[in-house]
DNA sequence: TAGTTGACATACAGTTGGTATACTGAAATA
DNA sequence: TATTTCAGTATACCAACTGTATGTCAACTA
């Protein structure tokens, strides 16, 4: 089963975006575009529209490609929603058995505990990796899904990137899981919103430094 | 001495971005402002260069002209700044008679603490006032230019007008006016640097709202 | 086999910004 | 006073872009 060239584009030009390598606020050109993957404009625009669709990208007005800037209002907004999502995630998941992927996430994040360094990006799939996890253990087959498109916004957001605390966060990471572990969805849930609401404040933070 | 049409352009393209007629975000085209104030585009350029320079319109990179948004963290950059800037030139006041210009800022401030209710931008006149008639109080020349500047920017971030507890605002400019007529340095630097983190408080407190 | 459909390539029209050129009136200069 | 210069302005031209139309081809279905 072949990926068409429409298909093949989405992935292309979502991972650049994703990694950066087209930033938040580029102006984009279909011809360019279609010339560096070596397609036709008609594909390239299919691809497109499809970002539009997922707010990757937008449409100004005139008809001008921008990757859509994320700002602080909407990176504060997802935290709040999977503030509530993941929380009931978490306890749903303290009422399942204890799954491998949550045991292999947790020894993962030991290693942040521990003072392992890496670049953000390394970072983030290992954050991916734990909420995901989460997710599948709650046995929550649509959230996933979700998770990954409202995690593909906040990571395009530019503060995201100055948020650079990781053992602490492995260590929220690793309470969680623990109270999923010893089968106590309240302490689970507490836990993951703890998770979120420290998220929270150091994004506030970051803003009212002085 | 009369005003070129780039002049005029200006003033009136200026005067509907902080109106709000043109909205930040908005796209405009040339031939569409020219023919608009029924001049030709050259010197319609020359304003858009003017408010270029000013970072009110932005050109994109392939030459869209944009009204440039103000993001929150310039919004509470401004803060910042004004904050140290205005509790200095409250300071000086203080040590410098009291003004007439003063007392009219504090009678019309009492209307408001007493209830009056008025629309956004008649508020920010009345605010405008305020702040320019403690800056001419302080001998300070450059600062009423600066002011402006400033504001004409957080007067375009859409939070901005989100804000609408005039009678705390009238409250607080009571105190630091009171302060400088009492010729009490220290009271009038501490009540403007109140005032400043009040706005900057409600101005986290709304992006922070659950 | 003929018809239909999805995917794709290419062409065309309209709009925009960038830039060049021409014009005009006022001020400066000889 | 006549001429020149300069600032301000109007207009024309070109390249580049998006939106849309049209044509082609391969795969699928009746």
């Amino acid at each position: 089963m072949s990926e068409t060239l429409a298909q093949q584009a989405y992935k292309d030009l979502k991972q650049r975006i994703l990694e950066g390598t087209i930033k938040t606020g580029d102006l984009l050109t279909e011809r360019t575009l279609a010339i560096e993957s070596g397609i036709s404009r008609t594909p390239l625009r299919a691809a497109i529209s499809r970002l539009q669709k997922e707010g990757v990208v937008s449409r100004l007005t005139n008809g001008t490609l921008m990757v859509l800037p994320v700002t602080v209002e909407q990176l504060l907004e997802i935290v709040q929603v999977r503030r509530l999502m993941e929380g009931a995630a978490a306890a749903r998941a303290a009422e399942r058995p204890m799954t491998t992927a949550l045991n292999q996430s947790r020894q993962i994040m030991q290693a942040y505990v521990e003072g392992k360094d890496v670049a953000f990006d390394s970072f983030w799939m290992d954050d991916d990796a734990f909420h995901e996890a989460v997710a599948e253990a709650a046995d929550l087959h649509l959230l996933p899904a979700m998770l990954r498109e409202m995690r593909s916004i906040a990571r395009r957001c530019t503060i995201t990137r100055t948020h650079d605390r990781f053992a602490e966060q492995a260590a929220e990471h690793i309470a969680v899981i623990d109270a999923i572990e010893a089968r106590d969805p309240a302490a689970a849930v507490a836990a993951m919103e703890a998770h979120f609401d420290s998220v929270r404040s150091r994004f506030l933070g970051w803003l009212a430094r002085p």
